[in-house]
Formats: structure tokens, C-alpha cells, sequence
DNA sequence: GTCTATATTCAGATAGAC
DNA sequence: GTCTATCTGAATATAGAC
């Protein structure tokens, strides 16, 4: 019906784009990379996308509902568990989408749709803390919780860790630490 | 003496590149940039400098030195209150240098001398924590207070925190929360 | 030590044919 | 929707005169 078909499609190209990211880091997103990458030229992309920065966005819209579905899947009592399977996935995430995950944190092109999205993937986190701390600190509570939780793997995924030890370890008592100090914080608030 | 004297130094090289960087972000340290505010034409800074990634790494050392110092004058016990004090000196500076800060954890130049100044600015820290949890676990520590720490300055830096709510309260909340819960794990294994 | 001039490279984005 | 060709602009770094 059309004379020149279309040879990609819009998710496609996200797709792609997220795989150089990973693999070139965010100057590797280029718009002839891109092109190349699903099969047309990267002029043809801006019949698809307004251009580069749309691309980003689009980017991250996909990577923040894909750590907000595993957030999600670990949910679930008791609050404890709950908040160190979250903990583990969070990590799990950032480690396997390293670039992807720095880009969710470079606020240049933040916008009402992104904020939505990001309200949406810490939902999860909000819920657990809220057991944990009280309602009333549930948003104090969620803040160091993802504090802690960035601030670590920022660390690790810029090889930051580098005195020796044992990382593992050294995570795991890091995340029972900020629990216990949570847990903590409301039993001293009852008295 | 000479038929064209110095018209700038490298120590004024540097901080002209400093406030560069903090104005117009990295991007906006270009070699040409970096002449005009020192007084000179953008290929003469290569009589000085080796290329762009030297200054990058000369800024990097001075901020590191700087922190550092700022970290050891809050130094002395109680250990308590120094990791109070340490928090506050390494939000302010992270708020007085948001981009020269964020560069601190970008790891593409980092070298055997970034490593030794980095060593450098965390051993008030170190300090801090071999008091706070113990010797077995000062490492640990350090590594949760500065992941912590990080992530905080990070996100806020970032913008990141976008639900409302009283962000200074959430601070001193998570401070606290963070140093009981060192705390509570150095009690829980003397037991 | 500084200058001008330039080589080199490469990016985002647009115009118009098919 | 895709193509080729091109505009526009900017960056790092070098060469060689003074």
C-alpha cells in the first residue's frame, strides 16, 4: 500500500537505542548509530521521533516501568523481607542496566510524564516503608532507604569500592544497618 | 626576560576551569572557554597542560584535597557528633560544588594519584566509624554512611526528591537513623 | 608563551526526491 | 517512510611564526 514500508518500528528503535547506551555509553547514542542499528539511515528516524533528546526520554519511560515491575514483584509481608528483596532487585537492576540506570538520575530532560513514571516505580518502596516506619515517617523512611540504595550502586558501578574488603559483605551489613536504624527510629518515636 | 611573559598560571587555569565546569557543566569545559577566562587563546593551554582530561584531573585533585581538609576539621570525638558534623561539611560541599562534585564519581579519568587523593579525603571517615561500629567493622561503616551520603547529596542534587514533604526534617531523620543503626550492630555483636 | 590558521572529526538536524 | 546530500556548528589538537 505504501511505497516504501516500514522497515522499523518505534519500540524497536528504544530498544536499540538502550543497547548502545549500554554498550557505548550515552555519547554512543547517536542518531546514525541508532539508525544503523534497526536497519534505516538516522535521518529516517525523525519521522518517527522529534529527535535525540525524545529518544532519551523514551529510554527511560521503559527502563522506569521495567524497575518499577520488578520493585513490584517482590513486594509482599512481612515488611522486613520485603524491603531487603527490594533492596536485592534495585541492585540487581542497576547492575544490569548500568548506563541505563546512571541516565534515570541526569535530570536535563525531566518532564511531567517522567515524574508519573518515577512516582510509579517507588510506589513499592513507599509501601514497605510505611510498615517499617510508621506512616508518619514513611516518606523520611523511603528517602534514606533509596538513598542508601543509589548511593551504593552509584558507588560500585563507578568502581568506587576501592580499599578491598568484602563488597558483599560489607552490603549486606550496610542494608541490615539501615533497617535496624529504621526500625529503630520508630520504637524510640512510641516511648 | 622573555619575549611573551605569562599571562596566566596553571593554578589560574584551573580555577577558571572550575568555574567553568560549575556553570555551564562539563560540557561547557572547553580548552577555547578555559583560555578566554584566563586571558589567553584557547591552543595556548597546551603549552601548560597535556591535554583536556590533565585539567579535568587537575580539578578533580584540588576538590578532592578540599574535601578532605573540610572532613578532617570537623574531626574529634565524640564519634557521634563528628559523623554528624562530616555529614553536614560533605552536603555543603557537594551544594557549593554540585558539578565539580558529580565529576568526583565519573570514573573514566581516574588513576593511581585520584586513587591516593580519594584515600586521602575518606580517612577522616574511616576514623569516624572504627569508633562508631568498632574496628572490625569501620570499613563497612564508612562504606554504608559514605554510600549514605552520596546518594543523598546525589538525588538532591539531581532534583530527585519530588513528592513534597519537609526535606531538611528527612535528613536529620536519615542521619540519625543511619548512625543508630551502626550503632545498634556493633551492640548486637557483642552479644 | 602566545598567537593565527588550520587539520580533523563528528554531531544534530533539514530539504527534497522517490 | 526512507533515501541522499547538505547545512551548520563545534570540538580537540597541531604547526609554525613571533
Amino acid at each position: 500500500m505504501c511505497p516504501a514500508p516500514a522497515r522499523t518500528t518505534d519500540a524497536a528503535i528504544v530498544t536499540a537505542a538502550r543497547a548502545l547506551l549500554e554498550r557505548d555509553g550515552p555519547a554512543g547514542v547517536t542518531m546514525q548509530a541508532v539508525g544503523a542499528a534497526v536497519g534505516v539511515r538516522g535521518p529516517s528516524l525523525y519521522k518517527r521521533i522529534a529527535d535525540r533528546a525524545a529518544l532519551l526520554r523514551a529510554i527511560e519511560a521503559e527502563a522506569l516501568a521495567e524497575l518499577g515491575a520488578r520493585l513490584e514483584a517482590v513486594a509482599g509481608p512481612p515488611a522486613r523481607l520485603a524491603a531487603r528483596r527490594m533492596a536485592v532487585a534495585y541492585r540487581a537492576f542497576a547492575r544490569e542496566s548500568p548506563k541505563t540506570y546512571a541516565m534515570l538520575f541526569s535530570p536535563e530532560r525531566w518532564d511531567e510524564a517522567g515524574d508519573a513514571a518515577r512516582a510509579r516505580a517507588v510506589a513499592p518502596v513507599l509501601a514497605v516503608t510505611a510498615a517499617l516506619a510508621g506512616q508518619a515517617d514513611a516518606l523520611a523512611a523511603a528517602r534514606l532507604l533509596t538513598a542508601f540504595l543509589h548511593g551504593w550502586v552509584s558507588m560500585e558501578l563507578a568502581g568506587a569500592f576501592r580499599l578491598g574488603g568484602d563488597v558483599e559483605a560489607a552490603f549486606a551489613y550496610a542494608l541490615d544497618a539501615t533497617i535496624e536504624g529504621i526500625e529503630a527510629r520508630r520504637a524510640a518515636a512510641r516511648i
